[in-house]
Parts: C-alpha cells; structure tokens; sequence
RNA sequence: CGGGUUGUGGCUCAGCUUGGUAGAGCGCUCGGUUCGGGACCGAGAGGUCGCUGGUUCAAAUCCAGUCAACCCGACCA
C-alpha cells in the first residue's frame, strides 16, 4: 500500500541563504532545497529529493527507450586500456580519462562513454545480419575529468547518463535506427518539461546530419545557438546563415581617406557614421602550412574560427611580430595592395557588395568605394563568420534568434568508426564480413535535471514539472497543535497517497512561514493547505506552485480534484 | 592549463591595512511567549582562523610555500 512521506522524517537540509559557491539557479536551488551536495569539485551526491526526479527522469527514458525497441543492459564502469588502445582514444582522448590501476598495475578507464565497451561485447557473439538491427541502452554514473567543472550538475566530472548503441548491417539501417532515437530524445525532453531545440551539430558529407544536440534553452545556457520558427536550429558557430550587408560610404570611385588611429571597427564605423555592417573586418591569420592569408567579413560579424579551420587547416591569428614580417599594418588592413605573397580570402556575404570601406594596408588610412572585380580579386568566396540575431534563416530567410542553449542530449551516427577499429563484423546477406554500422546516442541525465531546474524557477525556488517533480502534492498542516487539521491532513495525505499520487505531508512542529518557503522552494508543483479556519468550515486550499494560483476545495473533493490535476500533467 | 578571487563554528560573512582577549547574523540545543508566508525573548553548545614552514616576546593578521574551492577563457552529456 502506498504511503506519503512525513516531512519530519526527509533529508533534506535546506538553506536560508544562497550558498556562496553556487551562481546559477540551478546549481542554488539544488543546493538551497537540501537536493544535492558538493562532495568534491565536479562531484555531487543526490539526496533524497534529487534522486527521486532523477528516478523519473529515468522511468520516462526507459519508457521512450523501451518503446522504440532498446533493450536495457549494464556494462562495468571500469573499462580495460587495451579496449581503448585498440580504438586509439587511449592516447587521444587526453586528461579528460580518469584512469585508475589495480594492484597488478593494469590499467583501466572509467568509462566516460562507451563505444569501445559495447563494440567489443558484441563483436564476438552479433554474427549475422539476421540478428540485425539491434540497440542497446544503459543508464549508467560516467567519468570525465573536466579541465573545469562548473555550475553544480551542470558540468560534473561524475555525471549520470543514458548511453545507447545501435548496430546496423547498413547506412539506411543506421540512419533508421537514428532517427529513431531522434524522435525518442525529442519526446523525452517534451515529457520532462523541457524547452528544447534539435541543433544541427555537424553537417554530414553524405547529406542529411550525422549529429544532432538537444539543447535546453536557457541563459545560463553555454552553448550559443541561432533557430528559426521554420524549425532551423543550429550552433551559431555552425549555422550557415545568410548575412544582410550594408553598403559602405563613398562614391564609386577608391578615395583615400585619413583615419588617424582608428584601427577598431567602431571607431570606423563612428568616424564615417555608418553602421558596422558597412565596414569590412580584415583578419590577418597564418594558415596550417604557416603561410599568410588575410580574410574580410562583414563588421559587425564575427569571425569564426571553427568555420575557418575547415578551410585553412591548424590556423592561427597573426601576432604584432607577424605582421610586421609579412608587411602588414595593423588596424589598416585591406584587400587593395596587400603584400607580395599574402592570400586573400572574402566572406560569401560580401560578394554581391559593390562599395567597401576598407582599410588602406597604410597607417592611419582607409579607402571607400573599394569594389572586388575590379580593384582586387579574392582566391575565393567562403563562409567564415558566425551567424547571429537577424540574419537570414538558411532553410527559409527568416531572420534567426538567437538563444543559449544547454546540450542535455546528443544522437550521432557513428558509420564504421568504432567497428572497424574494434575489427566488429557480421556476415552480411551475401556471406561477406562487414562492420556494423553505428550509431551512438546520450542523454545526460543529472544534466537535464538542472537544465530542468534552470528553466523551471522563480524568485521561490523551483517549479518541478509535475512529471519529474520529487513529490507531487505536498500537504501542509499548518497547526500541528490543533487535532482537527492534523486530522484532516493526514487523512488526506494517505487518501491521495493510495491514489497513487507522490506525496509529502508536511507535519512538522513549525511555522506556517516555515512550510509555505520550503514547499515553495522545494517545488512541488501542489500543495494542499490545511488551516484552523478552513478545516472547520470543511474546506482546504489548493496552491498551483506554477501559477500561484489559490483556490478553495472541500475536503470530501480535495483528492479526487487532485488525481485529476496530477495525471493529467503526468504524461 | 593560463587569468582573477576566496579559504575564520553547520551556513552567510566581519576582523587582517596598523600583530597582543576570536566576533555577528542565520542554523542547532534548552526554557518561555507566539502560530496563514523563513517569529520573539532568555540561556547554552559549537572554532588547532585550509595546511606547512618562517619572522616575532607574541601571528587569524606579516613573509614563503602548499592544498582546496569558486569565477573568466580554450573542450564536452
């Protein structure tokens, strides 16, 4: 039989005021609703409250994971280092492994993803394409020793993840199995209570992506992203955005103009009073071959580093020293009479511009009027700025948004990667051997709970979503000492408890003050409040967490009200 | 790993400049008054001032080293 859980009985140290480690309202709350404890930097324990949202979080993947044919497992945490030798991540995936030995001096990895793990477990016994497709799941505590952990759950060097593994005989299986998951990820963040855009993360060769993020908007987000209502959504270092362009000031002839120290964009933009859009940014970079290129973006774009490494390789900027070597001006860098032996690359953006305001490659000069074709010819046209708030949406023109994201989830479509390293095949239909093709998929489970946390707040505390809330309805006796409300409550904390509905009763000697903040803070989304007053004129209150919305019920309607309240919100 | 900040009862912090008796608020315990939005009064318990070394008659305070935590940058569920 169900029972509620009695508040005097709950570990769950709550605090007063904001914990001084703790910035993001994720990370305080958490910590203020007594829900988790720093144990060590990056390492956090769950307590009570945590881990029943954590166990629902859980349940609602499984459920999606369940749905779309995963089948559950567990594989150790620890991982041998041959396993990963033989994928060459043992060396490659650097100080982020944490790596431990046993007394025979054998190395392991604790496992920060596991690829390797699940490639090895079924290279010797998955033979034939006849057992295909198959995907295996674990939710499991994973490892990362990250260069900086941060913002509590946020970014943990013990963290709690659901990692999947598909195993397919082809690319159209893959892709199959794949979007699969997709789906399942973008209902899983739905049923938490999520506020989530699918981001593309990496442009496949093939056509199609190979990987998608599921990110959480929100401020503290560390990930910035642009989207569109059209459904668009991408890495603003990844988006291929299309940039509006303003024409610079001048006629359409080159003019030398004196600029004495105005090397900064805005100062540029300020003296000739034009918009930054109208200046052209020269970037000045030494490509992968350690050769001088310079590039020109719109001004008030950046420039994107990411995008640029695709084209120039291990690129850096060019330093003071540097420039003056290869017989650049600082701060006046132009496209019209660059150095012997410096390349010239332009932003797409730019190529139907006609009229530049450039810098003079001469101290204290820019020229307007600049017009490509004729005063000076790039070696090419490339993407190379980030896209922004207001440029046009790839897929249908509209302008973007921009936003911060948090990733709690990822699907990628790994191919051969790992089953070709591992030497994982299969006889395929005509009796040949060939690898799997992969996909690998995550969701960070901790993570999506302070994701949650980080969208759900108010000046209060938490709002939990009702499907992930640790205790759906929490009922407050607001007078221990008076029989009749005691009474009441506990009667109506057991009758909603054999409901089937998570409760807490609050029936601690304390202050009414006292229960309404920490219910509040807490954030179950109900609270069911018994007073002297109302109890004898047979009626509680009803509090929406969310909206603060109160209302009367009559005792004898209270639970019935109640179930109906919380399961429709379930989902 | 570079840059910045901070380590003082369980929590938030003062004291450090100018060395000499370790403080406040919250929380905790006990008693009383209160009792629908983190109450009030009184009495208590609780600290090798992160650690190590140095200077000094004397170090929370000055010096050196060291450790840890947090925040900002390059990577990721």
């Amino acid at each position: 039989m169900a029972r509620y859980m009695p508040m005097s009985k709950l570990y769950a140290p709550t605090l007063k005021e904001d914990p001084a480690e703790a910035e993001l309202a994720s990370h305080r709350l958490l910590l203020r609703a007594g829900m988790i404890r720093r144990t060590a930097s990056g390492v956090y324990s769950y307590l009570p409250l945590a881990w029943r949202s954590i166990k629902k979080i859980e349940a609602i993947v499984r459920e999606e994971m369940d749905a779309i044919g995963a089948e559950e497992m567990l594989c150790p945490i620890l991982s041998p280092a041959e396993l990963w030798e033989e994928s060459g991540r043992w060396g490659l995936y650097g100080p982020e492994l944490m790596r431990v030995h046993d007394r025979h001096d054998r190395d392991f990895a604790l496992g920060p993803t596991h690829e390797e793990t699940f490639t090895d477990l079924v290279r010797g016994e998955l033979r034939s394409y006849k057992q295909l497709p198959l995907s295996l799941y674990q939710i499991q505590t994973k490892f990362r020793d990250e260069r900086r952990p941060r913002f509590g759950l946020m970014r943990g060097r013990e963290f709690i993840m659901k990692d999947a593994y598909s195993f397919d005989a082809n690319v159209e299986g893959m892709q199959a199995s794949y979007n699969a998951m997709k789906d399942a990820y973008a209902r899983i963040c739905e049923r938490c209570g999520l506020e989530a855009v699918p981001v593309v993360a990496d442009s496949g060769q093939i056509g199609g992506d190979t990987s998608v993020e599921f990110m959480a908007i929100a401020d503290a987000g560390e990930a910035a992203i642009v989207y569109c209502e059209c459904g668009y959504a991408a890495d603003e270092e990844a988006a291929a955005a299309s940039v509006e362009v303003a024409e610079g000031p001048g006629g359409p002839e080159v003019a030398r103009v004196q600029t004495p120290g105005l090397g900064a964009i805005a100062d540029v933009a300020a003296f000739f009073e034009v918009p930054e859009s109208a200046c052209r940014k020269s970037i000045a970079i030494l490509d992968g071959e350690g050769k001088p290129v310079v590039c020109i973006v719109p001004g008030d774009h950046e420039f994107n580093e990411v995008k640029a490494a695709k084209v120039f390789g291990e690129f850096s900027m060019m330093d003071d020293g540097q420039l003056e070597r290869a017989g650049l001006v600082k701060g006046f860098i132009g496209p019209v009479g660059l150095p012997e032996g410096v390349a010239l690359y332009c932003d797409q953006s730019l190529r139907e511009s006609t009229c530049w305001l450039v810098g003079a490659n001469e101290v204290d000069y820019h020229l307007t009027g600049v017009r490509p074709g004729r005063d000076f010819e790039p070696a090419g046209w490339l993407d190379l700025v980030s896209a922004h708030e207001g440029d046009g949406c790839p897929e249908c023109g509209r302008p973007l948004h921009e936003a911060r994201g948090i990733e709690v989830s990822q699907v990628f479509q790994l191919g051969t990667k790992y089953s070709e390293a591992l030497h994982a095949t299969f006889a395929d239909e005509d009796g040949r051997e060939k690898p799997f093709q992969m996909g690998c998929y995550g969701v960070g489970v901790s993570r999506t709970l302070a994701a949650i946390v980080e969208q759900k707040n108010d000046e209060n505390g938490i709002i939990w979503p009702v499907s992930v809330a640790p205790y759906e309805v929490s009922v407050l006796a607001l007078s221990m000492k008076d029989a009749s409300v005691v009474e009441a409550a506990e009667r109506l904390a057991a009758e909603l408890a054999d409901a089937g509905v998570d409760v807490i009763y609050d029936d601690r000697d304390e202050r009414a003050g006292v229960k309404f903040a920490e219910a509040d803070l807490m954030g179950f989304p109900y609270q069911l409040v018994c007073g002297k007053r109302g109890i004898a004129n047979g009626v509680c209150e009803l509090k929406d967490r969310a909206t603060g919305e109160r209302r009367e019920v009559s005792l004898d309607d209270a639970v019935e009200t109640l179930v109906a309240l919380v399961g429709d919100a379930r989902n």
